[in-house]
DNA sequence: TTGTACGCGTTATCAT
DNA sequence: ATGATAACGCGTACAA
């Protein structure tokens, strides 16, 4: 019984003819080991949680794809829970993982930084596009490429410009209007603000009015989504984009193959972005012992990726 | 200890002086139910396994996050896994989950009819767009749109259409040609076959040769990727889309808010289609006693939503 | 190298 | 209604 545990757990321990008899008696009578049995024995389950604000998004697609596919083989399998982009739901979503896996991948978290820090005394954590003291994390810098990408615009006469933010509640907001409104006034133009509205192509839409009435040639979308459906409603109305509208957005959706015509965009690399994070969950989960406890908070690590500026032709 | 576990599993078995008295303890000691030992000793994990052809792909990340809500707040979690596609890699995965998960819920399958229906013995599973004797199913039905979309396309004087068709290995991609054939034949049209081609925008651009030495006016893509490769790739070659070529799909990215311009396109329900693949799972599992075991194997209900067409004006 | 016995934290059975 | 105890299936000291 103790042999054939170590033969699925340490094969080293055992020998080749003992292991090749458990091993056939084992595929004659269908057995597999019992993950839940091991992980209550072992006291780690070998499932790890990610959390998103929205699972529907194809932005979060690809980072559940590249996390799914970097934990594959290594024995670990993915939880997937949905927040809505609500701090208390995101907030629950913990509770039910706490204890259930051994580790969390929390994406654009909604909690307070305070939360947030308690949550990561409980549980190895690591977040995405959020910085916080103690805690790992992987996050895109997008202030370069939006700098760049207003240094674009102004090179193309546009020096009114219009900043479509959202979603409500989320930081990265601020910064990515920060960053537009200096490249602007660093150039001479002026950025405006509009919303934050919520990140999808409906949303969008509806800014249309507001945009016409502001009177700007040009628009920074918070992502694809709402640049999308911002130029959908445009060009329904009769506007001829790029011509009277140029349209560009933070997001992308080129992972997927969709870089969308008359839409120039900011390249996000959402594959890294889940490998690294992953990569670094697990090694907090394998190194707990030793490296978690004892490193001193403030050494947390945190992988800052460029996001770069992707021209269309058209 | 007995009465402890009742509180959080039975309150009603239990007398409401204690239950306060077990409640205040378990907060005071920080206590949370382990849901790996409730697991070992219940036999059921509270766990539900999704395995789909590509994570990555919008109209996955609808599905996933279907299921994901509907099995919310009925204290399950959802296990993801990509298979590529791979029968062999499909088939890996349903093993690693066997044991772990209390069903399975295999979204456009690439494996054969006979291990779907050993698997299906072994645990309790629900497969989408894959119709098997004796296994539950929830399917979408496209021949009527494609026969509203071949009318709609003779209508406006395409006589001579392509087919994309993709990925390989999908029993879907036969039945979708020989409908657009029939339909189109029984307006005196043609359709032409190209492909199959794996199912993403850059396979769809790489099809724009072959379409342009068939002569055809028209085309319908396996799905909306395709479709938008194929047409990016026609609009940089100069080409007016839709007025030298008109291309539509079968799949679409309506869901997330991208309904594509000069794309007419078939609306597939994927959200109901989420909803009632976990309605079913969780059925199965619940009255896995009573019903499962007892209803015989051709009694598999298998429910079909329709997809319907989507024209776009432009 | 292999076998024995205990513990992981919970639920279910039985008795009270 | 409540309490004691045996499983659940595995990993792992410990002994052989």
């Amino acid at each position: 019984m103790a042999t054939a545990s170590r033969v699925f757990g340490k094969p080293a321990m055992v020998g080749p003819d003992t292991t090749a008899k458990v091993r056939n008696a084992a595929a004659a009578l269908g057995y597999v080991a019992n993950p839940t049995a091991r992980a209550l024995a072992t006291g780690s389950s070998g499932l790890l949680g990610l959390i998103v604000p929205d699972l529907s998004s194809p932005y979060f697609a690809t980072l559940i794809s590249a996390i799914q596919t970097e934990i594959e083989g290594r024995g670990f399998e993915l939880i997937v829970s949905d927040s809505r982009g609500v701090p208390e739901t995101e907030h629950e979503i913990v509770q039910r993982l706490q204890g259930r896996v051994d580790g969390l991948i929390l994406a654009s978290p909604r909690n307070t930084d305070s939360v947030l820090i308690s949550i990561a005394r409980r549980l190895p954590i690591v977040t995405v596009n959020r910085e916080l003291p103690g805690i790992d994390s992987v996050s895109i810098d997008v202030s370069d490429g939006l700098a760049d990408l207003c240094r674009f615009l102004l090179d193309h006469g546009h020096q009114r410009i219009a900043y479509i933010g959202g979603p409500p509640g989320s930081l990265a907001d601020d910064g990515r209007f920060q960053s537009v409104e200096a490249a602007m006034e660093a150039g001479n133009g002026t950025a405006l603000r509009i919303g934050p509205v919520q990140p999808n192509a409906q949303a969008g839409a509806e800014t249309l009015s507001a945009i016409q009435l502001s009177n700007v040639s040009a628009v920074i979308a918070y992502n694809a989504l709402v640049a999308h459906g911002l130029m959908l409603a445009a060009v329904s109305e009769g506007l001829n984009v790029p011509r009277d509208l140029t349209v560009t957005a933070v997001d992308d959706l080129i992972d997927i193959g969709l870089s969308l015509p008359t839409v120039t965009a900011i390249t996000q690399p959402m594959t890294e972005v889940g490998q690294k994070s992953a990569g670094i969950i697990l090694a907090l989960i394998s190194g707990s012992h030793e490296e978690l406890q004892q490193r001193p908070p403030h050494q947390a690590q945190h992988l800052v990726l460029s996001a770069s500026l992707s021209v269309n032709k058209s």
